[in-house]
DNA sequence: ATATTTGTATTAGTAATAGTAACATTTAAA
DNA sequence: TTTAAATGTTACTATTACTAATACAAATAT
């Protein structure tokens, strides 16, 4: 029972073009300190730039930026852009099982309302929180 | 963003020991329900025992069973019982990276309460009231 | 006793994910 | 205007995770 670390690696992303603010961030600085390769850093990239959460400059001097006001990004809009398949997924359908054919059918609205459910707690968590956060938290460990 | 399909093939499992009562079913059977093989089900099986959700027999004519009341048997149990992980995973942490050094503590809590929001929706349904939508259904396409 | 079935570990196969390479496109700067 | 550096994207490879199969010990009704 696992999600993709996907969610995780674009909460990275965003705290990462927040925190060191200025000029545009390339996909090579954010692969390494998201410890992976550009490649995987601009697919994941992309699909925030889709939702409107970060925007990006081709050519030299290129790269990444927030398109929004930190305060603005909260976790479940960042959830769903990175998202590909629904959460619970199922195997495949055994058609001579009365069981199998339905099950979708009947656990489909329970399911995408839990799914629905965790807005509530993503929503209020936005870039700019975490980023206090972290800012607090990096603020007592040089104490 | 994809969950293991345990969930869906437990909750398969529990309505199938439900509809058809009597006397215990075999691994073989249910295998053959969910499509897959008897091993699969056995391991699954053991993580619902373990939950006190199904009961099983050894030997000859052995099997299982549902050790509770299908309408004590909810989906929020279920998830419970049958999720081995963390529900939002995170890749490797890199130590140069004050970002992904404090990550895991800055979205534990939000993490948590996220998956703990789906209680709610899934722990009103359970095998009894599945069991009846199923039955419904099977009467209205047969109609 | 024997056959059947669970319980579990180990191995093998398959599918999903991550990483790499290649290249077209864009654009700041020489 | 050429060049270099960066994104955008696809195709391919490698790795990891998941699923399935095999094998066998333990349990038990017949």
């Amino acid at each position: 029972m696992r999600a993709s670390s996907n969610f995780t690696k674009a909460i990275h992303i965003c705290l990462f073009l927040n925190m060191k603010e200025g000029d545009l961030k390339s996909s090579t600085q954010l692969a390494e300190s998201v410890d992976t390769n550009p490649v995987v850093v601009r697919r994941l990239v992309a699909l925030l730039r889709n939702a409107g959460i970060v925007g990006s400059v081709a050519g030299v001097k290129g790269g990444f930026y927030l398109a929004k006001d930190p305060g603005d990004i909260n976790l479940w809009m960042i959830y769903q852009a990175v998202k590909e398949e629904e959460l619970f997924t199922r195997p495949k359908v055994n058609d001579n099982c009365n069981i199998s054919c339905n099950l979708e059918l009947l656990v489909h609205d329970t399911f995408d309302a839990a799914e629905l459910s965790m807005k509530a707690e993503l929503e209020p968590v936005n870039i700019a929180s975490l980023s206090t956060d972290l800012t607090e938290i990096l603020a007592e460990t040089t104490t």
